[in-house]
RNA sequence: GCGCCCGUAGCUCAAUGGAUAGAGCACGUGACUUCGGAUCACGCGGUUGAGGGUUCGAAUCCUUCCGGGCGUACCA
């Protein structure tokens, strides 16, 4: 539909120069009566021509070569809006090309042949994940998704460090607890991880080992089975929300293939870095930032930002063509320094998309549940998909935007009713699904012959919303918004729903039964296709 | 203090700078002897935190306040 407006305007450009390199707009009008499309195109012209827009705008029609057959009726309207009505059968028409494109409508290849990364969770292994991982790991899946769906070739990838302070603080947390089991008194320090998780791998090493890792050091077989074991827990948790990763990236390798030092030298040889107070710091400063940091503690090792500027840059070498990092909004203080670096040695950073996700307040009833891995206070992931299951999960974390904090009302979020709106798309796919089995044992058989009797109010709108969906797929992921996806789709499920209390399938003449069959079948896929971008699944029975 | 994000109906949230700011839930009233009532219809509900500005037009952009979240390390 969109296409077709465009062509008349382009054509008009040959006529009216004022329409020569100017970005139309094509809006679908939220009121219904202001047409299926509206451009505001007179309104802007009216400044630089110093016209009255609703003079431009009838100028504008004046050109057009209208086919009456694709659209019925234009109006100027407003303060100069030219708003457009299509024909039913052209509308109803388009009920064609959904059933032929199926699981691919929703899909471009304007993006074919790019590659993109997606770096998402990137959590440490030093505990299970905890609900607020779950909504960058969902977030981070979606858009890969999303970026998949108009044509990149997405590697999804998580970032983790197993070596610092914090996986010290693990180990000797395990060893601590072991001895413990061996009766030991011991002081089990407050800042250590407190989590139950801690005991169970130092169960695990008792039960295998004996006594026999009692003069062992926290570094070695306690940080080691700490981490595989915590690494093995994660992994599984993803797996259940069907998180895949492409591709797990050890910051130690940076270390062990030279590149931290590399980058060291390189920044020395750029004059981007001083030597101060036995530290190694970057000017940042006079790369636009706020102030000089520190690279290189004064003991010799490394902050995170030495890391992950090399990290970021094997992310160049790779080629990708579009980078994406999606993290809390606890780090959004460090990107700024990793951008200006990369930056200043001369990388793109236009390829480069920071996404920041706000944080997850977790509600019990009307009680706030605090979140610490460390205290271990929290409720993991993995008990939140036992409470609700991996569709809820995903599907509560995709409909907030991500700007917006979200709030997980758990006791709500357990209830299998009409207050959650999973259940709600879920159901309008399970009963199109139960039409079309009714349908098949009556004789009835889908058809686009008859295409045009799809002519109520209820169907057109619905035939509407249906063919959006490509354009909510494209705007979804080239604006990395996937709560997008989740308002389309509520909005489709409603004018299905508002269809089957109006529009009867089976009963109705055979030529109407089948093109409304048709129909159907046509919102039956995009549901599919959306939930399916979501990650969340589509029943054909609940 | 400074930086990023947020403030919209009782609650949770939508809304490319567009036309009368929309959904869901909650609340109230209705609707099946025929395709799944996990549904649908109608009603109630708003000074878009407050003030100023930009323009044909502002929830959206700028600015000053107020309130909340997260940061602001030689932690990650």
């Amino acid at each position: 539909m969109r296409n077709y407006l465009y062509s008349l305007f382009n054509r008009a450009a040959q006529k009216l120069d004022y329409l020569k390199d100017v970005n139309i707009i094509f809006t679908v009008p939220q009121q219904e009566n202001h047409g299926d499309f509206s451009t505001n195109i007179a309104m802007l012209l009216s400044r630089k021509l110093k016209r009255n827009p609703r003079e431009i705008a009838s100028e504008i029609l004046a050109v057009l070569e209208i086919d009456n057959r694709i659209i019925e009726k234009t109006e100027i309207a407003g303060a100069g809006f030219i708003n457009f009505f299509f024909t039913k059968s052209y509308v109803s028409n388009l009920t064609k090309v959904i059933i032929e494109s199926g699981e691919s409508f929703g899909r471009s290849d304007k993006y074919k042949g790019k590659r993109a990364q997606v770096e998402f969770v990137s959590a440490n292994p030093t505990g299970p994940l905890t609900v607020g991982h779950g909504r960058n790991a969902v977030t981070g899946d979606t858009i890969a998704n999303l970026l998949t769906a108009i044509g990149y070739k997405v590697d999804r990838e998580y970032y983790f460090n197993n070596a610092g302070r914090q996986m010290r603080v693990l180990g000797d947390s395990v060893r601590l607890r072991y001895l413990e089991l061996l009766g030991e008194k011991i002081e089990f320090p407050e800042d250590y991880y407190q989590g139950e998780y801690i005991k169970e791998i130092a169960k695990k090493l008792l039960d295998e080992y004996g006594d026999n890792l009692k003069d062992e050091s926290a570094d070695e077989k306690f940080k080691e089975r700490a981490e595989q074991e915590i690494f093995i827990e994660i992994k599984g948790t993803l797996n259940r929300l069907n998180i895949i990763f492409d591709n797990y990236f050890n910051e130690h390798s940076l270390y062990e293939e030279g590149r931290i030092k590399e980058l060291l030298e390189l920044f020395s040889k750029r004059n981007l870095s001083y030597e101060k107070d036995g530290a190694v710091w970057l000017k940042f400063s006079e790369l636009g930032n706020e102030q000089d940091k520190v690279i290189v503690k004064s003991t010799g090792e490394p902050t995170y930002r030495l890391p992950d500027i090399a990290y970021h840059i094997t992310k160049y070498e790779r080629g990708y063509d579009l980078i994406v990092d999606l993290f809390g909004s606890d780090h959004n203080a460090t990107y700024p320094d990793v951008m200006a670096a990369l930056k200043a040695l001369g990388y793109d950073t236009g390829k480069i998309k920071v996404l920041i996700h706000q944080f997850v307040t977790i509600t019990q009833g009307d009680e706030i549940v605090k979140m610490s891995t460390r205290k271990a206070n929290y409720i993991t992931l993995d008990e939140l998909i036992d409470e609700v299951g991996s569709d809820v999960v995903r599907y509560f974390f995709n409909m907030r935007s991500i700007t917006s904090h979200l709030n997980f009302d758990i006791d709500l979020a357990k209830k299998q009713s009409d207050e959650n709106p999973v259940f709600y798309l879920q159901y309008a796919h399970a009963r199109i699904a139960s039409i079309l089995r009714m349908a098949q044992e009556q004789g009835l058989d889908i058809s686009t012959e008859n295409l045009h009797l799809l002519e109520t109010d209820e169907e057109q709108r619905l035939l509407k919303k249906l063919y959006q969906y490509p354009e909510e797929v494209m705007l979804s992921a080239e604006n990395y918004e996937p709560h997008r996806i989740c308002v389309y789709l509520e909005e489709l499920a409603a004018l299905f729903h508002k269809f089957y209390t109006v529009c009867r399938v089976i009963g109705s003449s055979k030529d109407l039964a089948e093109a409304r069959i048709a129909l159907i079948v046509a919102t039956k896929t995009v549901i599919k296709n959306g939930l399916s971008l979501l990650g969340v699944s589509a029943l054909d029975r609940m």
